[in-house]
DNA sequence: GAAAATTAGGAAACCGGTTGCCTTGAGAAC
DNA sequence: GTTCTCAAGGCAACCGGTTTCCTAATTTTC
C-alpha cells in the first residue's frame, strides 16, 4: 500500500480545515456549507457541488468534538477488561470491534488489571467522555458485582456476567459445552470417562465438571473417580494422568477442562505407552489453536465462540443505545470441534466441525 | 468491590450535570463556576468551596467534547494494529496503555486486520476525531510503508517500523537477541550449534539467523549445517529435528527462532533419546511463557520486552505531542531468560534472569 | 404589472465549557 | 467626603459545527 498523501493538509493550511474554511472557499456562509455537506436545507445543486469540491480540496473532515457537542452522541463506546487483556479478551474484542465498527463507532480500550481503583477511574473517564455505552469483559466467566448502578449509559457484560440479573450479560454456555463433550465421547462408545480440570474454586472448572457429571448420570454412568481439580496447566495435566494411571480403575476417555490440561494429558499418556485416541479418547476445552493443533494428536475441543460472543455483546449494546435494551443473561452455545484425539476414521490434519 | 452508586445521577437530573447546573446550584455565573473548579481567576475561598460542593453534589464531570473544542486537544491517541490483535500486540498495548494512562490519555483501538482499506478508514476516523497522536503496531518487525505522509499528528511505529527513516519507530534488537543466545551457548562450552527457524522470507527469521551466523563466525565457528528455515510451528520443530538427527554432522545445541519451534525440537529430541540440556542445549525466542514454561524442560529464551517497548513508544509519542519529536529507529535491547534447557546447575522450576 | 408563492441562502442561537475584559462595591488613602 | 485601588465575580466571545428562523430574490398567478 503506497503511503497516501492525506488530504488533511492538501489545502496547505497549517491546521485541519474547519467548515469556515470550506465556506469561505466556496463563497457561502457557514450554515449553508453545513447544509450543503449534509444534504439538508434547500440549495441549488450547483451550490452543493461547489461546497463539496471546496471541502474535498481542503480535505475537510468535521471535528467530532463539535458534532458530539450538539448531538450529545459520541459514537464511541468503552471496553473495560476487568482483569487483563489476554487470550480470552482478544477474540471478544475483535468480535465487538467488528460489530461496532460496522456501526461506525470507535472503541476506547481500558485495561483495569484486576484493580478496582483503576476500574473506577476508567469508568469515570469513560463517563466524562460521554461514551454511548460500555462493554465489560473479563478472563473469568464468574459473575461479578455490577460496575456501577444507575449509570447514564447502557452496559453489556461479555463473557463475564453481572450479579444483578437486570443487567445485560452475554456468556458462553459452558455447561452445554461440557455436555457436548461428554455426548461425543459416549457416541464413540466410551464409557469409562475421567475428568481433569482447573481449580475447584474456579467458576468455569466447577460448572464444566458438574455438567459433565450430570450428563453421565443421565446416561446411567459415573465419572471414573472424582473430577481431578488442579490448575490450568500442562504440568497439572501430566501429573493428573499419573494419578489416573496409578489408580485401580481403568479409563478409555478423558474430558479435560482446558486444552492446556488436555495436552499435558496427551503427553503423559504417550509417555506411558497409551495410544490416543485408540486406548484413550481426549477432549479439551477452549479450542485454543496453538494448543489444540500442536498437540499430538491434534485435540478435539469445545469452542466457546468468543468472537461471536463479542459480536453479540456489541449488537446488544447498540440495540440498548438505540433504546431497545435486552436485560438478562444471554447464553450463547459452544461448538464441538472434532480432531484426531477422538477420531477413529478422520485423516490426519483434517478438521471437521460438528453441525449444530 | 461494592457496586458504587455513581454520582452521575446523584443530583437526580435525568442527564449528566453541566457546569450551568453547578453554577445555578452554587448561585454564581457559569464563568465563575469554571474558574472556581479550575483554580483560576480571583475568587473568595468560600465561593470556591460552594461551587466545589455543588459540583460534588451533582456529580459534575466536565464534558470532554467541550474541553476538546476549545483546547484543541483530545487527550486521546489511536492505536492501529496493522495486522491483528494477537500475542505480540497485547504486551505492546498493555505497555503503551500504561504510559498513556499515566498521562491521562485514552486509547482508541483499531484492528486493521491486514486490510489496507480498513487501515485507511481507521486512519481517517482517528484524524477526524482529532487524536493527539497515533501508535502503529504490527505482528511482524519488518519495515512497512508509512501509514500516511505529512499527517497533522505525530505517529510512532512500535515493533513494526516505517520504511521512512524520518519516522519514529521503536523496534526490538532481534539481532542483538540472537547474539545473546549464541553467546550464551558458547559460554556453556557448546561449539556445534544448529539453527531452526521460521520462513526464510520472514524478516525476523532472516535477521535472527544471519546475526547468529555472524556471531559464530566471529568466534571462528560455523553453524551446523545451514539454518533450517520452515514455519513458526512445533510441527516444524519436530520435523527439523528429524533432519538434524538424520544428517551426518553431530550437534550439541540448537538455537531456535521461536519458542514454539524450540518446543517441537525438545519433544523430538526426547523422543529420540537425546537429553536436554545434557546432550543438546536449547534456546528459544520470544519468551512466550505458555510455551517456555510448559516445555520439558522449561526453555531458556530471548525476551523482546514488548511491554517495555510499548511504554517506550508511548513515551516517545507523548514527547512528540509535546513538541519534542525523536525521529528515527529506536532499537531496544532483548533480554536472555535462563531456564533449564540450557542449565547445567539450575534447580528445576527456578528462573534466573541475566543481568544486562 | 402587482400580489402571492416559492426558493436560495444568510444570520444567529445553541451545544458546554474557558478566558479575557469589564463592572461593581468595599476599604484605603488623602 | 471624595477619589483611588483592588478584590470578586459577571458578561460575552470563542471553539466548530448544526439547525431554526428569517430575508431577499425570483417565479408564478391573475
Amino acid at each position: 500500500m503506497p503511503p497516501r498523501k492525506t488530504k488533511e493538509n492538501a489545502g496547505s493550511l497549517g491546521r485541519p480545515a474547519t467548515i469556515s474554511d470550506v465556506a469561505r472557499l466556496a463563497g457561502v456562509s457557514v450554515g449553508t456549507a453545513s447544509k450543503a455537506l449534509n444534504g439538508r436545507g434547500s440549495l441549488r445543486e450547483e451550490t452543493r457541488r461547489r461546497v463539496r469540491s471546496a471541502a474535498d480540496e481542503l480535505g475537510f473532515q468535521p471535528n467530532t468534538a463539535a458534532l458530539t457537542l450538539n448531538s450529545g452522541r459520541t459514537y464511541t463506546v468503552g471496553m473495560i477488561t476487568t482483569d487483563t487483556i489476554g487470550r480470552f479478551s482478544i477474540p471478544l474484542m475483535t468480535g465487538a470491534e467488528d460489530s461496532l465498527g460496522a456501526g461506525r463507532m470507535s472503541v476506547f480500550l481500558c485495561d483495569a488489571r484486576d484493580d478496582p481503583i483503576r476500574e473506577q477511574y476508567y469508568l469515570s473517564t469513560l463517563l466524562s467522555r460521554r461514551v454511548d455505552g460500555i462493554i465489560v469483559t473479563g478472563r473469568r466467566t464468574q459473575a461479578r458485582a455490577p460496575i456501577g448502578v444507575d449509570l447514564p449509559v447502557p452496559v453489556v457484560y461479555a463473557f463475564i456476567s453481572s450479579t444483578d440479573p437486570r443487567d445485560c450479560s452475554v456468556v458462553p454456555d459452558e455447561a452445554g459445552g461440557a455436555r457436548k463433550a461428554v455426548d461425543h465421547l459416549l457416541a464413540l462408545g466410551r464409557r469409562r470417562i475421567a475428568h481433569v480440570t482447573g481449580p475447584e474454586h474456579h467458576h468455569s472448572a466447577a460448572v464444566r465438571a458438574s455438567a459433565a457429571v450430570q450428563r453421565l448420570a443421565a446416561a446411567g454412568l459415573d465419572l471414573v473417580g472424582a473430577p481431578l481439580f488442579g490448575e490450568w496447566s500442562e504440568a497439572w495435566g501430566r501429573q493428573a494422568t499419573g494419578i489416573l494411571l496409578g489408580a485401580a480403575e481403568e479409563f478409555d476417555a478423558v474430558f479435560c477442562g482446558s486444552d492446556q490440561i488436555a495436552r499435558g494429558v496427551a503427553d503423559a499418556l504417550r509417555a506411558a505407552g497409551r495410544r490416543v485416541p485408540d486406548d484413550v479418547a481426549l477432549v479439551g476445552f477452549d479450542n485454543w489453536d496453538v494448543m489444540a493443533l500442536a498437540c499430538q494428536p491434534p485435540l478435539t475441543s469445545i469452542d466457546m465462540e468468543l468472537e461471536g460472543l463479542g459480536r453479540t455483546a456489541a449488537d446488544l449494546l447498540l440495540a440498548a443505545i438505540n433504546g431497545e435494551p435486552a436485560p438478562g443473561r444471554h447464553v450463547s452455545p459452544c461448538r464441538l470441534v472434532l480432531r484426531e484425539s477422538t477420531a477413529v476414521s478422520v485423516r490426519p490434519g483434517s478438521t471437521r466441525v460438528e453441525q449444530v
